[in-house]
DNA sequence: TGGAATGATGTTTTT
DNA sequence: CATCATTCCA
């Protein structure tokens, strides 16, 4: 109980909470985490079960932080009986327990989104359709979506609006695809991402005793970063709650930014619908940042429409404002950061792990790397091409999954010839026709006893069946060695280990030095799991299990005293007492591909938000006039962002201009300095869309600052937009937001991919067509000219090929 | 069949 | 500018 003193009011209020539903909106650094830890602990110390307490979190990070607090305070033995987890993980692990009701195997394998990308693209060639119109990322976007709203390929074929928006989109056979990949992935007892969540769904619905049995154990559910949780995952948690209502939600609508993956701030909105007698504790002081911090923040969050309302206050000294940096290049903008954290870091006594860099997209990591290093300052780079997706280590993860899974065919692809066995592609792909012809996995039909593989000529056969019989020794050692032991075994087997240490490019000692890496991985796995259960053997499927839903953010040496770099997604959660947000420039932060609706925006604003809150002492903005990007200078504007934020917590009074419209490409190092009054007669291209404003982004233009009162759910833009489908027929009362149906596409032929001519511009590609009939709009990349937006009625467009 | 050279192509954010 | 994919050659 004395430890609940050490909360404030509101917290305590919230931690102290026992039974029955409760909803807990968080302002930014207002203590959230310490409320759900301090939660549970009291739980158990009022003589809960630490094993009936269930904790959701979005990332393994934020689980291991919040077991590690939860032991400080009730001591290990009874923190680590908690079930504390991502949705992922935790429903991997049932799913594992109880994967005979589903007809899976216990070590089915986990496909990562390249794995299914690049089946979907088999799939897509496979029916002999163009991967240029079904391309498979867009494709993928679409299944998922539907994933997350339950929605199965039978459910997909059979929904009338999806088929018309198929039809619409000129992609009448996604739904075909969707059936195929669905079988495909039975097939070699693979599950995506989305399927964790669609199969503990269909589980939880079509096994009462299941329902039963888990409802029953997890008496207590609490849930992290509740306003980013789709539709399944909502419908996951109503489930298991349903028996003891004894569910905790802790979220915070302004840091809402998943809506692109399915995140529904509904769900949050929704919580008094579903429990009515719910209780609602805010955390509304923030002990993170400093007074100007906060104003700055809550000044850019007010302008977006749909809030819960609160107020984030703070008691803190007002500190230093937020500085705005105006650098020429990109290069530019790396070297003033780098300086500047120098400086600072000489100057105060602070750590170098006292400082982040953030940015929209990790491609923008580059220039801060090379300034840091020249000044031997030590950083860390997440995310990105992150450990786990690097070549060799997926080679080796490649072995483990087939080892576990014989029957993961795109494990079985991807080594079948690495390293390198004489297996050629000829001999792989006559394998893989015949597979799909006897609707079988190719290690089944390579090892059919009966049948085996007809096409394929002896040689080759021999040499896989080979391949075959390393495997099956592999896998007869699953369960009799250790995760590590039998790891090392298999590097070194299957030559991949000779074959890395043999090269001696620099690359080629990396990625020796990252197996050695993963190997340690893997062994540090094994004895913290001997720790946790000594009377169990470790396996490596246990470590795929794992492995599979690991990330960079995961891996982090927390020791490390290095500066962070980072995208502001993965910054989510964390907080650094010097921030610099980099890149605050148009079409980059709001990124371009964000600008079509008034709800993309706000989630871009929302990102700016958690940007300026993660910030502890001081935060410094900047942008660069010009940018590489596609390899191709590229002219830029401060970010809209820059002049929604308060002046009064802003230290260069100078940004308050007025800015040039977006999409005034091209206007030039004064113009940009001067503002859009330097643009007429400059050198803006007549005819450029930019100066009839025609976006809906333009609404939110300082000229216009209040909110109008959108209604809950503005309508969203008739654009290129898929990732959002209807709600299924049984979700029931959830949110209705169905979308109106796109503007018939008809008139122009133009489409993505399109080669056209402009008079001015040269050739170039269509990138995306936006818009209806008399003011369509086209996004088009010019090698020369760079990426330009054209309104079809203006600009003369020639087609020169489809 | 394997590897190197050349050419096309693409950038949001992530479990 | 990178990475990837395809092509071309030994």
């Amino acid at each position: 109980m004395e430890f609940l003193n050490q909360l404030n009011t509101a917290q305590r209020e919230a931690a102290a909470h026992m039974d029955g539903p409760m909803m807990v909106i968080a302002g930014a650094g207002s203590g959230k985490t310490r409320v759900l830890t301090y939660r549970i602990a009291h739980l158990i110390q009022q003589g809960v079960d630490p094993f009936s307490v269930l904790a959701l979190t979005f990332t393994n990070k934020a689980a291991r932080e919040m077991t590690e607090r939860i032991a400080t305070l009730i001591g290990e033995r009874e923190a680590r009986n908690v079930w504390m987890g991502t949705f992922h993980s935790v429903f991997a692990r049932i799913l594992r327990a109880e994967s005979e009701r589903f007809n899976y195997d216990r070590n089915f394998t986990i496909y990562d989104t390249a794995d299914s990308r690049s089946l979907l693209k088999d799939i897509i060639l496979g029916l002999g359709l163009d991967d240029e119109v079904y391309k498979p990322a867009s494709v993928q976007g679409r299944i998922s979506a539907a994933k997350n709203n339950l929605l199965n390929a039978r459910d997909y074929l059979e929904h009338p609006e999806i088929q018309s928006e198929d039809q619409q989109a000129g992609r009448p056979r996604t739904g075909e695809i969707f059936q195929t990949y669905e079988n495909r992935c039975a097939r070699a007892q693979a599950m995506d991402f989305d399927d964790l969540l669609y199969r503990m769904n269909v589980l939880l619905r079509d096994f009462p005793d299941l329902l039963h049995k888990y409802q029953t154990r997890f008496r207590y559910i609490l849930v992290d970063e509740y306003q980013d949780t789709n539709f399944a995952q909502y419908l996951i948690i109503k489930q298991l709650a349903a028996r003891f209502e004894n569910l905790c939600v802790v979220g915070d609508d302004a840091q809402s930014i998943y809506g692109f993956r399915g995140a529904n701030i509904q769900n949050i909105l929704n919580f008094k619908k579903d429990y009515p007698d719910y209780k609602l504790y805010k955390l509304e002081q923030n002990y993170r940042s400093t007074r100007h911090i906060v104003q700055a923040a809550n000044s850019v969050i007010a302008l977006n429409s749909e809030q819960i309302e609160k107020t984030v206050w703070t008691e803190n000294e007002p500190g230093s404002k937020i500085g705005i940096h105006r650098l020429y290049t990109d290069n530019e903008e790396g070297r003033f950061v780098a300086t500047r954290i120098f400086d600072l870091h000489n100057g105060t006594q602070s750590h170098f792990r006292d400082f982040a860099v953030l940015y929209r997209t990790n491609a923008q990591s580059r220039s801060f790397e090379e300034s840091l290093r020249k000044l031997n300052i030590p950083y860390k780079i997440f995310g990105g091409l992150s450990f786990y997706q690097r070549k060799e280590i997926k080679d080796l993860i490649a072995y483990f999954r087939l080892t576990a899974n014989h029957r993961d065919d795109e494990a079985f692809k991807r080594v079948i010839n690495y390293p390198a066995r004489g297996i050629g592609k000829t001999s792989l792909e006559r394998l893989i026709i015949e597979a799909a012809e006897r609707e079988t996995s190719l290690w089944d039909l390579l090892t059919d006893p009966f049948q085996p593989p007809q096409t394929i000529g002896n040689a080759g056969l021999r040499k896989m069946v080979d391949f075959a019989t390393m495997i099956r020794s592999f896998r007869a050692e699953l369960h009799t060695r250790s995760a590590h032991d039998l790891a090392l075994h298999i590097a070194r087997h299957t030559g991949l280990v000779h074959a890395l240490h043999s090269d001696k490019s620099p690359e080629g000692v990396a990625r020796y030095d990252n197996i050695q890496e993963l190997l340690n991985g893997i062994q540090a796995f094994t004895e913290q799991q001997q720790q946790v259960q000594p009377e169990v053997l470790p396996t490596l499927s246990d470590f795929l299990v794992d492995v599979a839903l690991l990330t960079d953010a995961d891996n982090t040496e927390t020791d490390e005293n290095s500066v962070s770099l980072m995208s502001i997604h993965s910054a989510k959660g964390l907080e650094f007492a010097h921030v610099f947000v980099v890149g605050m420039e148009e079409q980059l932060f709001p990124s371009q591909m964000a600008m079509q609706s008034r709800s993309e925006l706000e989630e871009e604003r929302r990102l700016f938000y958690v940007a300026l809150t993660r910030a502890e002492k001081t935060c410094t903005l900047s942008y660069a006039l010009t940018r590489y990007r596609w390899g191709q200078l590229m002219q830029s504007e401060p970010s809209r962002f820059l002049d929604e934020i308060d002046p009064a917590c802003v230290d260069m009074p100078s940004t308050r201009e007025r800015k040039p419209t977006p999409f005034s490409g091209g206007a030039g190092f004064e113009a940009a300095r001067k503002g859009w009054r330097a643009m007429p007669g400059g050198s803006s291209t007549p005819g450029d869309p930019a100066t009839k404003g025609g976006l809906p982004a333009t609404d939110a233009e300082p000229s216009a600052p209040k909110a109008e009162e959108a209604p809950a759910s503005a309508p969203p833009r008739a654009g290129l937009k898929r990732f959002e489908l209807p709600v299924p027929p049984f979700a029931g009362k959830g949110s209705k937001r169905l979308r109106p149906n796109l503007p018939e596409g008809g008139e122009t032929e133009l489409a993505e991919g399109t080669v056209v001519r402009h008079d001015r511009f040269g050739k170039g590609k269509v990138v995306k067509v936006e818009g209806v009939a008399p003011n369509q709009k086209a996004t088009v990349f010019f090698p020369e000219a760079g990426l330009r937006q054209l309104l079809l009625k203006f600009a003369k467009l020639q087609v020169l090929e489809e």
